[in-house]
Formats: structure tokens, sequence, C-alpha cells
DNA sequence: AGCCAGGGTCTAA
DNA sequence: TTAGACCATGGC
């Protein structure tokens, strides 16, 4: 299956796609909290802060009530340095994601990963949900998820260029399709490989036998 | 009770 | 260039 071809059946299987959010500060703040931790106490976190949540708003909380704000998403010391310094990054762009509309996709993703804290994954979720960069997200999902097509993952690099040649350089559509990614995670145990008995994977099968012989 | 959750950095060999 | 230690908490 192409990428094209997994995108149109993500898409029938689950419908349409949602957005990380529409508010690029969000999307950092939430990235950095979300390694290596359950979604639902970056939810927790988030929620408490609710509608204050801006730059400004976590620029001026002192570093004792920035880590307890976000004690519950755990590695909160190291979260809170990061998102110290993603803040005062995005603040070169007068924390505003059109004003780095000139500078080209590769130097930005360079800058994120300068940060501490700021991995390959981290970056491209940024550079996607906030930035509407294309520079397409893989991360354990991405993998576990191609794998169970049967097709082989190979690197992180080799798997985003078999998306990114695949699909073209379109922002939106990798912010939607990483979302399916999660979609289909969401819904399946990690321990299962093969994913068996998964409604989606059955639909790739049959679609795979219907585009094998397309009409009798 | 112990393992896992959407990671990243640093160090050592 | 890869393996292992470390960072910390909440949920089951």
């Amino acid at each position: 299956m192409t990428p094209e071809e997994i995108y149109t059946a993500l898409l029938e299987h689950y419908g349409k796609p949602r957005w990380w959010s529409e508010d690029p500060y969000t999307v950092m703040f939430q990235s950095v909290l979300v390694q290596n931790t359950a979604w639902t106490n970056v939810e927790k976190t988030t929620e408490a802060i609710g509608s204050r949540l801006s730059p400004g708003y976590i620029s001026a909380l002192s570093d004792e009530e920035l880590g307890e704000a976000i004690r519950s998403c755990g590695f909160f010391r190291a979260k809170a340095k990061t998102i110290r310094a993603l803040t005062a990054w995005f603040g070169k762009y007068g924390f505003r994601t059109e004003n780095a509309g000139n500078i080209p996709a590769p130097e930005l993703r360079n800058e994120l990963l300068s940060l501490k804290g700021i991995g390959e994954e981290t970056a491209d979720v940024i550079l996607v949900y906030a930035f509407r960069r294309p520079s397409f997200i893989i991360d354990a999902y991405t993998h576990r998820f191609i794998s169970r097509l049967g097709i082989r993952c190979g690197t992180d690099e080799e798997l985003r260029l078999f998306f990114e040649n695949g699909l073209g350089k379109d922002a939106e559509l990798y912010g939607y399709f990483h979302w399916l990614i999660l979609e289909h995670g969401k819904a399946h145990c990690r321990k299962t490989p093969l994913c068996q008995g998964c409604p989606f994977i059955e639909a790739c099968r049959n679609w795979l036998e219907s585009s094998r012989r397309p009409e009798a």
C-alpha cells in the first residue's frame, strides 16, 4: 500500500481526524509535557491552567510555580526548563508563528532541536501542528502501525521518507495522518504486534484484495 | 507490586 | 553508533 492508500483507508475507517490544537503555544506546551507520559496527565495539567495558558502567563510563573503546575506529568524539573527554553525561543518570533514564515523548515527544525529537551519527535509535532510545516512525525505508534500493515519500517529517517515521498509536502495532511495513526494506536494494545481481529487491518486486507482484481 | 505511558540527554565503549 | 542510566509521576 502506498501512503496515500493508507490514508484513504484510515479516513474511511476512523472518520474525520482532528487537529492537535488551533493554538500554537498550546501545541508547544503540551508536546513537551506529553513526553514519556500518559496523555491524561497532560490533559489534567492543561485543564487546570485553562484559558490562561499563554507565553506571558507561563513566563511569569516562578520556577517553583511552574514545576508545581506540571508536576503530575512527570520529569517536571527537566520539562520546566524545556518549556522555558521553548517559550524564549518562540519569543524570537514575537510569539507568532506567522513571523517565522520566511524561515525554511529545516532551519526551524534545527533551531528546535538545539533546545535541550526537544528531540526529533517533539520538533516534528511542533513543526506540523503549530507552524504547519510538513515534517512527518515518526513515533512509536507510527512504527507499530506501519509494521502491522506488513510494511518494513527501517529507521525513523527511512520511515519518514516513505511518507514524505509518497504524500508530497503537505503539513495539514501530515497532521491529520498522524492523528489517525493515534486513533488506531489508542484502540489497540502495544503487545499485539499483528493486531489480529482489528477492523482497520481487516479493511486494509479487503482493500488489497479488491485492488488486486478491480472488476469482474 | 511492578510495569508502563506518544522522549530526550549524557556518557561510555 | 549504540547501549544503558537517568529524569519522576499517575494509573492500573
